[in-house]
RNA sequence: GGCGCCAUGGUGUAAUUGGUUAACACGCCGCCCUCUCAAGGCGGAGAGUUCGGGUUCGAUCCCCGAUGGCGCUACCA
């Protein structure tokens, strides 16, 4: 059951990203497709996307397709598969077999009642590791195939051979060994013939002729059990490359307690896709010397870039704040072209289609887009530099509004501009100074007020460049009726 | 408990693979600009490299130990 017809270039990379669908795809898993995918890209190789779905209990098809999902919104493209381990059944049975004749495992009638039971027992009587006692390992052939032909069920073991240590070098953390004293004799098929993880993951690597194992450190511990089924299968063994694992604010592994941790839900709270794959980047690993003081870095400088050997050994904690800064970073660097598409859809999401032209929508875009957050902002805090239908933030027409003298000002300045004969940056400001003088009042508390009344919001950018880009008509209009917002209601026009 | 791995400011990482005033970014603090700030500009604090021993003329870097954190310890993956 291994193929030895392989016709690429032995020196072509192949990788797999190998989720489990019991859960969505999370930061970690996206952090080790990301690299998968990098280190295809930049080698040159093939990605294969898995999916080890073995565990029938806990896998879903919908997440499946939340893991498609979240690779999509990444960007990270896969060369061959998914392929669905429930489906390749066959395979591991075989590799069983071959391992079972060849003596590299025995069937074990133990049943799991039997198993928790003595492991209590041990647990109780000392603090030596709970690991098979290999009692079955030492029935006798020909009884062992009169009970399998009496019908008792069986799981198959492998059998872990006495003495030395096994060990592999990872290409991150160097060499590292187990002794084999310390490896139990783990189960490959299940009773019911389903295959284990140890099993499915070393059948599936050796028949999908991987050259490179990248995947969470959390799995170094197995890895000895796999060496030692590519020994016993008589395969070569890949390089393996464990990455670190990611861990909340507070030091422990991420989980669903440190709040997002579902790519999905980044892309929900309007993080764009580059920002989040430069922030994963560079969590666990640096580029090689000469970048050691950049941070931004585009697809293609990562692809370029990536190499295994900048993948640090320590863990990294997950820090929001950074993400929230690539993700201005990127907003800010987008052109014309690109960010408008982002945004239409967040648009789409809030159910609403701006109604001015194409141009001034694309001017708005820009005025705005040095304060950006998230691309959610576009449709919630600035909305109204896209409709005439917004809300007013009522801490902010509290803070600006709230003195009616004011409101009376800003309705005999909508008079103004409905006077004026250019509509600049410059002019705007023109008329509004010349009418605080002309009031005698300050000039402060009307642009604030403006700014209420125009944008609903206490923060905007410049009062008079947003005047110059929401246009005359609008801010006439808006001015004007300055007098009828109420903090509580949440419509104008 | 056993086994494995890791350890540079609050966070992510650097430091010609033993010689630096230990650097950069995020965050934080302050100041400036100003019509607002979640914008921009400028500046600052913050680690003597977890601790203790070695080796060395000299250790962030090499060795040993301790401590701490994380991972694994299933007929889960």
């Amino acid at each position: 059951m291994i193929p030895q017809t392989d016709m690429s270039p032995a020196s072509t990379p192949r990788v797999r990203f190998a989720p489990s669908p019991t859960g969505y795809l999370h930061v970690g898993g996206a952090r080790t497709a990301l690299f998968n995918w990098l280190f295809a890209r930049h080698t040159g190789g093939t990605l294969i996307l898995r999916i080890e779905d073995t565990d029938f209990e806990r896998s879903s098809e919908e997440m499946v397709e939340g893991i498609l999902e979240g690779m999509r919104w990444l960007g990270l493209n896969w060369d061959e598969g998914p392929f669905f381990q429930s489906q390749r059944l066959d395979l591991y049975r075989q590799t069983a077999e071959t391992l079972l004749a060849s003596g590299h495992a025995y069937p074990c009638f133990c049943t799991k009642a039997e198993l928790e039971q003595r492991r209590a027992a041990q647990a109780v009587s000392a603090g030596c590791p709970p690991m098979y006692d290999r009692r079955c390992r030492t029935i006798d052939p020909p009884l062992a195939a009169q009970r399998k032909a009496a019908g008792e069920p069986f799981a198959v073991r492998f059998a872990v051979p006495d003495g030395r240590s096994t060990g592999f070098d990872d290409a991150v953390f160097g060499r590292i060994e187990f002794a084999n004293a310390e490896i139990e004799d783990f189960v490959l098929l299940r009773s019911d013939g389903i295959p284990t993880y140890h099993l499915s993951v070393v059948a599936d690597d050796i028949d999908m002729r991987l050259t490179h194992i990248i995947r969470g450190a959390d799995h170094i511990s197995n890895t000895p059990k796999q060496v030692l089924q590519y020994q016993a299968l008589g395969a070569t063994l890949p390089t393996f490359a464990h990455v670190p694992l990611i861990l909340g604010p507070d030091k422990t592994r991420l989980s669903k307690r440190h709040g997002a941790t579902s790519v999905i839900s980044y892309k929900e709270l309007g993080i764009v896709p580059e920002a989040f794959r430069n922030f994963l980047a560079l969590l666990g690993w640096t580029p090689g010397p000469g970048h050691k003081d950049r941070e931004i870095f585009s697809s293609d400088d990562l692809i370029q870039l990536f190499s295994l050997e900048g993948i640090s050994k320590s863990n990294a904690v997950f820090d929001n704040d950074k993400l929230a800064w690539f993700n201005t970073e990127y907003i800010r660097a987008y052109d014309a072209e690109k960010l408008p598409r982002l945004i239409e859809e967040e648009w789409a999401k809030a159910g609403f289609t701006p109604t001015r032209p194409r141009e001034e929508i694309l001017a708005a875009i820009d005025l705005l887009k040095p304060r950006a957050r998230n691309l959610k902002d576009f449709a919630t805090i600035f909305r109204a530099y896209f409709s005439d239908t917004f809300d007013y933030d009522p801490a902010a027409v509290a803070k600006f509004l709230s003195d009616g003298a004011v409101r009376a000002f800003l309705v005999q300045l909508s008079q103004r501009y409905a006077a004026a004969r250019e509509f600049t940056e410059a002019e705007t400001e023109t008329i509004l100074r010349a009418f605080a003088d002309e009031s005698r009042i300050k000039a402060g508390p009307l642009i604030n007020g403006s700014r209420v009344a125009l944008t609903g919001q206490a923060v905007a950018p410049s009062l008079f460049a947003v005047m110059a880009n929401l246009g005359k008509d609008r801010v006439v209009k808006r001015l004007a009726s300055s007098e009828s917002i109420k903090a509580e209601s949440s419509k104008a026009d």
